[in-house]
DNA sequence: ATGATCCACAACCATATGGTTGTGGATAAC
DNA sequence: GTTATCCACAACCATATGGTTGTGGATCAT
């Protein structure tokens, strides 16, 4: 099973249903019914989807009586937000275009095959996970 | 088999060995070899990594003589960045406590069980996907 | 020509995922 | 007290995933 932050957010937003109810539940807390009648599939699928969503964090679930009240957990949609916004000076720049570089390196033969590698200007690199 | 865009893509995501092949990238091209250099696992398993990355459009690759680039498609992660920006009222506002609505709710037993639903100030509904 | 290097395809395995049906505990409604 | 409703647990199934090993086609170096 997966265990990092990261990576159990971006599979449980990996999926469509998940993420629609990601989207619903931005108009408000809902019941598991509520949430569940969008949907063609059992009441237990979504009950699945819900557990996932709550073990990422995404919602928290909190009983009243026989229902289940779903809430979404903004910090944690933040965190991908910010993990993605931080490679956002790569989209603006749309530096390193394969194709000009392979064509750079051609034009480059003369240099020595130990210097073959990608002769990119050196950036700070983007932090990992 | 996942097909929609966006659930590709943060399958593809979901993996800490591909989000550090991403950050990776960030720095320039690279080679498969060099991709693979820093982990502990077999060639193969990275080709198949990048497979699911390229199936993604988080990268593109291109042969150069044996050796096979790859670069990072900055659009794509853009778009899991538009995707979780969209959600950025939700943490700035911090709106909708789960606690504070139940506490709400609970404070107007009153209510007719029919408008027990979560009595939320309704706004414009997230868009779905 | 020979051999080494880069890389991906295929087959296999264990586990996770997304769905189903069956069930039952609480709670609410009557 | 009975009955209906809300919801999750368990068992099951088919497929996907992340890894392995084996292999071999190109290409480069000698």
């Amino acid at each position: 099973m997966v265990v990092d932050h990261l990576s159990v957010t971006f599979a449980a937003l990996s999926d469509p249903t998940r993420r629609s109810i990601v989207a619903r539940l931005t108009a408000g807390p809902a019941t598991v019914m509520e949430l569940a009648a969008p949907f063609s599939i059992s009441q237990q699928a979504i009950s699945k989807h819900l557990a996932y969503l709550e073990n990422a964090h995404l919602i928290e679930r909190k009983r009243a009586g026989r229902q289940n009240f779903c809430a979404i957990k903004p910090d944690t949609i933040r965190e991908v937000a910010d993990w993605a916004e931080g490679y956002r000076r790569i989209w603006e720049n749309n530096f390193q275009r394969l194709d000009a570089l392979l064509a750079e390196m051609k034009s480059e033969k003369k240099l020595s095959p130990k210097s073959a590698k990608p002769a990119v200007k050196k950036r700070k690199e983007h932090e990992t996970q």
